[in-house]
DNA sequence: CCATCGTGATTGCCTAGGCAACTGTTGTCA
DNA sequence: TGACAACAGTTGCCTAGGCAATCACGATGG
C-alpha cells in the first residue's frame, strides 16, 4: 500500500467535521438570541467568575486579543460592559448587563440540547467513555511521538 | 441543579478544545513547508482526484468560496494551477504544479505522525473505536431533538 | 430556436482566532 | 528611589470559513 494517505485516512480530519458540524448547529441555535456561539464563551465565562479579558481567555483557551474583539461586539449589543478594576488600572473588569445576564441560563439551555442532539445517540457509559478520552488528550503533555514511553502517568 | 450548565460542561467544547490542539500542531509542523492545514487538504484533494472547485468543497465539507481562496493562495505558491476544463468552460480544472504534487506525499507523512502524536497514547482498539463514534456521529441525520431518548431504532 | 432555469466559480462582507507589536501599568531589585 | 522587567489589554495583519450576490455558462422545455 504506497498509496499516500488522504484527508479522510486521519482523524484529526473526522475530528474537525464532527466539531465544525456541532459548532454549526449550536451556532444557527443561538443567533437566534442574537448571540454567536463564541460570544455565548465569553458571556458564560464572565457568569462563572472570569471577569477579565485574560481569564476568559484562558477560560475558553483562546487568544486574548479574541477575546478582546468578542467584547466589543457584546459591548455593542449591550450584554456586557467594561468597568475598571478599583484594584488595578491594568486590568478591566467584564461585567453583564442586566439582558446579558438573564440571557445566560437561556443560552445554556441550548447548549445542552445541542450537546444531547448530537451526543444522544450514544448510551450514557459510551458518552462518558467518549468525554473522557478526549478530556485526556487534550492539554496533556502527550508521550514522545516515537521512540520512548513516559513513566508511568497514573 | 439550579446552576446554570458553563463551557466546561459542555462536550462540544471539550471537542473544539482537542479539535483546534491538533490543528495547531499540524500548523505548526507543516507550517515549515510553506502551507497551511487547509492548503494542504486542497493539494491532498485534487491529488486523490478531486479536481473541481466544486468537488474539493465536497470532499473537504467546507464552503466552495473558501476553496477558491485557498487555491488563489496555492497558484502564489506555485504549488497549483488553474486550467480549463475542455469538457466545459464553466468548470476550472485544479493541477498540482512539479513543486505540489511532490510535497503531497511529505505532508502526508506529517500529517500521519501527527495523528500517531495525539492519539498514539489509545491502544489500538480503543482508537478505533473512537474513530468509529466520531465518524457515526458526523453527518448522520440525528435523531429528533426532542426530550425523550430516542428507542433504539435497528 | 430561444427563453429560462440551474449550476460552477468567484467575490464581498461578516465573524473568528493566532501572532506580533505597542501602550500603559505594576512589580522588582539594585 | 529610579531603572528595568513582566504583564494586561488592545490593535493590526494574516488566514480562514459561512452566506449571499453575481457572473458566465450549460441544460431544458416550450
Amino acid at each position: 500500500m504506497t498509496t499516500t494517505h488522504g484527508l479522510h485516512d486521519h482523524l484529526g480530519y473526522w475530528l474537525r467535521r464532527l466539531s465544525d458540524e456541532v459548532h454549526a448547529r449550536f451556532e444557527a441555535e443561538i443567533g437566534r438570541h442574537g448571540v454567536t456561539v463564541s460570544q455565548w464563551g465569553v458571556m458564560a465565562s464572565v457568569f462563572h467568575g472570569h471577569t477579565t479579558t485574560k481569564a476568559v481567555a484562558q477560560h475558553m483557551a483562546i487568544d486574548p486579543g479574541a477575546v478582546s474583539r468578542l467584547v466589543d461586539r457584546l459591548v455593542a449589543k449591550g450584554l456586557i460592559r467594561r468597568e475598571p478594576d478599583p484594584a488595578s488600572r491594568r486590568t478591566v473588569l467584564l461585567v453583564l448587563t442586566e439582558e446579558g445576564r438573564a440571557l445566560v441560563p437561556v443560552l445554556a439551555g441550548l447548549a445542552d440540547r445541542n450537546d444531547a442532539y448530537f451526543f444522544g445517540s450514544l448510551q450514557s457509559p459510551q458518552r462518558d467513555q467518549l468525554e473522557s478520552w478526549i478530556r485526556r488528550l487534550v492539554g496533556e503533555p502527550h508521550p514522545a511521538p516515537s521512540h520512548h514511553t513516559p513513566e508511568e502517568s497514573s
